[in-house]
RNA sequence: GUGGGUAUAGCUCAGUUGGUUAGAGCGCAGGAUUGUGGCUCCUGAGGCCGAGGGUUCAACCCCCUCUACUCACCCCA
């Protein structure tokens, strides 16, 4: 007989026992923290109209031109599990009007993104991200309110040498112009470049400045950087927020040639990128899209946001912050009777919080305490012929050996004394 | 889409110039005086050696094809 093993689909990325404990904590942090900050979580769609990614993301972008997951619905709707997050809350934002009600400006989202790309290290098709937009602010002091909480999320997961890198792309003020020149530039060295960076000269000119060829490197490394053609807007709000993150402590380096794969973004842009996590280093990256909101359909609307690689971050998280919690007591039961008698009580005190475990099987008393030894519990609550002859269950200290004898009447009482004293 | 590496027990991995019953550690199950855990010792279960084809008297080992995983390029979180 042939056995025939089902496995998930290649690259979609699964979360197990005891690593999903250590997501929920992580999470759970975020969420805090975000709130904290007034954030209020929005629950999206996975599946939406490709056009929503066409129009945000950019048609000529890689994730668009290759990586959806994108197909035909049964009504031939063309539709494509969601490769991020930003596009969708805007989407929403438009879609409800959440901008009529004023105390909805700041919103995030927790799940799984998809992307048809090779998987390697830190890169998945299904992976997951934690992101946060805000919407109506213009002001600098929004994006340096945003950069600080990362910062503090990071340092409340003890997480170290993550460095932050900033640019800002210009407005349509002034993007314009610089586009222009940096096509000059690029056009007088096109025999220098790689085939991919001749494409982007043309069609997305700013690319060519991420390029990690080296040849291409460096033939745009005396490149026009673009903070010299900044409008006097763009400046101010680009040097305010250098001023405030200074100010704050929060250690950043300017990049001129940090620049995004998605079209949407204006002035402020910025990776907080991590050596540990080999070629795909950037853990989280976001920054300001003050064009996006009205290009989907809505009011002309400023907006930043971010979005965390979840595995990524993860990966950065040493194993050790893995508190699992043990039960408090192996109730051990030796014969049908006790198991019965155990039973009720076993149910009854877990419904908050696991306090004990319970075999149904009819193992020796050996090999439960063995199996309470490994669950790590304090307690041991034995009850055999003896026990119910008298009426009196054995509670056995598993760290002094101590054994006090606990009457049935009381069992569930004493049972929750002792929860209460740990 | 393009390269490199890997594939043997639930996990991490050995396996000689091809030689007949395929190994370890961890984990799991049971036992070492009848109803008392951790340490130690013993025993056991668990493998079509990724799939298919070829060479050979003989293949986990050599050759070919495929698949999966993985790292890197590309790109991105």
């Amino acid at each position: 007989m042939k056995k025939i093993q089902i496995k998930t689909v290649k690259g979609f990325n699964e979360v197990l026992p005891p690593e999903s404990f250590r997501w929920r904590l992580v999470e759970d942090k975020f969420r805090d923290l975000l709130e904290g900050y007034g954030f209020a979580e929005l629950r999206l769609a996975l599946l939406e109209p490709t056009e929503l990614f066409a129009r945000s993301i950019g048609g000529e972008t890689d994730i668009v031109e290759k990586e959806m997951y994108t197909f035909a619905d049964r009504s031939d709707r063309s539709l494509t599990l969601r490769p991020e997050g930003t596009a969708s809350v805007v989407r929403a934002y438009n879609q409800y009007s959440l901008g009529k009600s004023s105390e909805i400006n700041k919103l995030y989202y927790v799940g799984p993104m998809f992307r048809y790309e090779r998987p390697q290290k830190g890169r998945y098709r299904q992976f997951h991200q934690l992101g946060a937009e805000v919407f109506g602010e213009e002001s600098f002091y929004q994006d340096a309110e945003t950069l600080v909480m990362l910062a503090q999320l990071f340092h409340a997961l003890s997480i170290k040498g993550v460095e932050l890198h900033l640019n800002s792309l210009g407005c349509d003020a002034c993007r314009p112009a610089f586009r222009d020149h940096l096509k000059d530039y690029l056009s007088q060295r096109h025999e220098a470049l790689c085939e991919d960076c001749r494409r982007r000269s043309l069609e997305n000119p700013l690319r060519a400045l991420d390029c990690k060829n080296p040849y291409c490197r460096e033939a745009v490394a005396d490149a026009p950087p673009i903070s010299d053609s900044l409008c006097d807007d763009c400046s101010l709000h680009f040097t305010g927020l250098c001023g405030l993150l200074e100010d704050a402590g929060i250690d950043f380096q300017i990049n001129p040639r940090l620049v995004r794969g998605l079209d949407y973004y204006t002035r402020t842009t910025f990776e907080f990128l991590a050596g540990d996590l080999g070629a795909q280093n950037a853990v989280a990256a976001g920054g300001r899209y003050d064009r996006l909101v009205e290009e989907l359909g809505g009011k002309a609307t400023p907006a930043f946001g971010f979005a965390i690689g979840f595995e990524r971050l993860m990966m950065l998280i040493g194993s050790e912050v893995a508190p699992l919690t043990s039960p408090l007591v192996a109730l051990i039961p030796l014969g049908e009777e006790a198991l019965g008698l155990l039973f009720p009580i076993h149910v009854d005190l877990n419904r908050k919080a696991q306090v004990t475990t319970l075999s149904f099987q009819q193992k020796s008393l050996k090999s439960q305490l063995k199996k309470a030894d490994k669950d790590g519990v304090i307690y041991a609550l034995i009850v055999g012929q003896d026990e119910l002859a008298q009426g009196e269950a054995i509670c056995r200290n598993m760290r002094t050996k101590e054994q006090t004898k606990l009457p049935f009447e009381r069992l569930r009482e004493s049972l929750r004394e002792l929860y209460h004293e740990c």
